[in-house]
DNA sequence: CGAGCGTTTGATCGGTGTCAAGGATCGTGG
DNA sequence: CCACGATCCTTGACACCGATCAAACGCTCG
């Protein structure tokens, strides 16, 4: 069975930490929030939660689990091109824009919150700090989609492995979700490739080589960084791209 | 010398063209983007716009010319993560975002508006449908993005730069800067092996062949498409993640 | 306990990188 | 208008990282 309790209700509560994280909101911003329209469903693994091409008519909060965006190249390849933990507002993308450019997957049963595109469009209008700060969401978002640019081409697959470690530690322990040093993380080392632009072969010899040298080590359905910063050190990681600090004066 | 008369007066026109493209926009809105202060600059090739740590006060509007953001990975090597032609918000993100996680650069001579943060964040909130459009544009900025990750991480040599090739022919054409088959674009070998993923001495190689083959063929200073369809094909190409569509019913 | 999926390992292949040298082109200054 | 220097392009030979192919192993979950 998965972790979601079958009849538990849920709140949008993860969205307005997310979006407070980035710009400070009134009480009355962060209520109207908390007052959008949804529903809640909840999914296996491997569901699909957008597809290339879909015309969404509304967007979706990650509230637990794990999901990823990916593109399928001409020869059928996948490139996974981001990855997504509890609190991600993971498909506000389709609110503003008509067509789906990708897809995206749970990566784990996950429990998944649905608003009405008119709604937040309308909470934009009302509420312009709202609207920031889901533009703020979004800026971030394309900040580590360059960065996940660059590791995949600039980058060695020892380097490339290590580095998408890093960034998960880090966002898990900022989203209160585990430790850097430990987190949960269900992908198997075929994502993983996809998601590093490697093959899945070669990925677990990267992670075998960074497990012998006491560096990490991947378990089941988790990740243990035995040496954070030797770790960082070979995955030329700097979290800066993360933008975590917020607006310094606002 | 450069293009830009020295004297001429630059107003905001191509930002409001930007993005009334994706976002319909009253007079009352197109009015106050244009009413916005700004100050401009010609700089010549090569000038930085932003540097990765900056703290940016100003957004920047490249008006004319070209330029490309980029990241320098840890062993010194460059990943060029966009490239933006003329009409392009090309910094909107320190808007929100403290702190620069990334370099911009002239490809060529350009000419540069900038304005102040604090106007486009008062923008934004008067004019709710403007910075609906501004957030607009960055999600077609990550949609690209991800789209470059996709190519750099799942593409060979040679549709990647066909790809690329294809995507600038279509934005230059989309912005009314030329024609998909023939477009001005003043870019080296070693920018576009930094661009791709790839070394300048195999990007000379996929040039070589793409052109021997009468696929299409880099100049001086632009790029000559001869057979578009074919080289869509071998960039695995699709104008979708482009997002030139507009909204649907707005 | 068994089936299926995911992981691990070895051997070999190939695409792209590296190194090196020569050639073309452009912009500059005389 | 020409000469020159710098940058950029081009080409070949060779090396290497990561891909491919193939097979066995182990773990989970039902």
């Amino acid at each position: 069975m998965q972790s979601p309790s079958p009849q538990r209700q849920y709140t949008l509560a993860p969205m307005v930490q997310k979006l407070t994280a980035g710009v400070a909101l009134s009480a009355a911003d962060q209520a109207a929030v908390l007052a959008l329209p949804f529903t809640s469903r909840t999914v296996g693994r491997g569901s699909y939660m957008v597809r290339e091409g879909d015309r969404p008519k509304v967007s979706q909060v990650l509230i637990e689990g794990f999901a990823f965006r990916h593109k399928i190249v001409g020869d059928g390849q996948r490139q996974i091109v981001s990855v997504h933990i509890a609190g991600d507002i993971v498909d506000l993308q389709n609110a503003l824009l008509a067509v789906s450019d990708h897809n995206v997957q749970t990566l784990s049963p996950a429990v998944i919150l649905e608003i009405p595109h008119h709604a937040i469009e309308a909470l934009a209008d009302e509420h312009p700090r709202v609207g920031r700060a889901m533009w703020r969401d979004t800026l971030v978002e394309g900040s580590i989609q360059r960065e996940w640019t660059a590791n995949v081409g600039r980058r060695c697959a020892r380097a490339r492995t290590s580095h998408l470690l890093c960034e998960l530690g880090l966002r898990m322990e900022r989203a209160g979700l585990g430790r850097r040093s430990s987190y949960r993380f269900p992908i198997t080392q075929d994502e993983l490739a996809d998601a590093l632009g490697l093959t899945p072969v070669h990925v677990n010899r990267m992670l075998r080589s960074l497990c012998a040298e006491g560096l990490a080590e991947k378990r089941h359905q988790s990740i243990a960084i035995a040496d954070w910063n030797a770790l960082v050190l070979v995955g030329d990681f700097s979290g800066d791209y993360l933008h975590f600090a917020g607006e310094a004066a606002n």
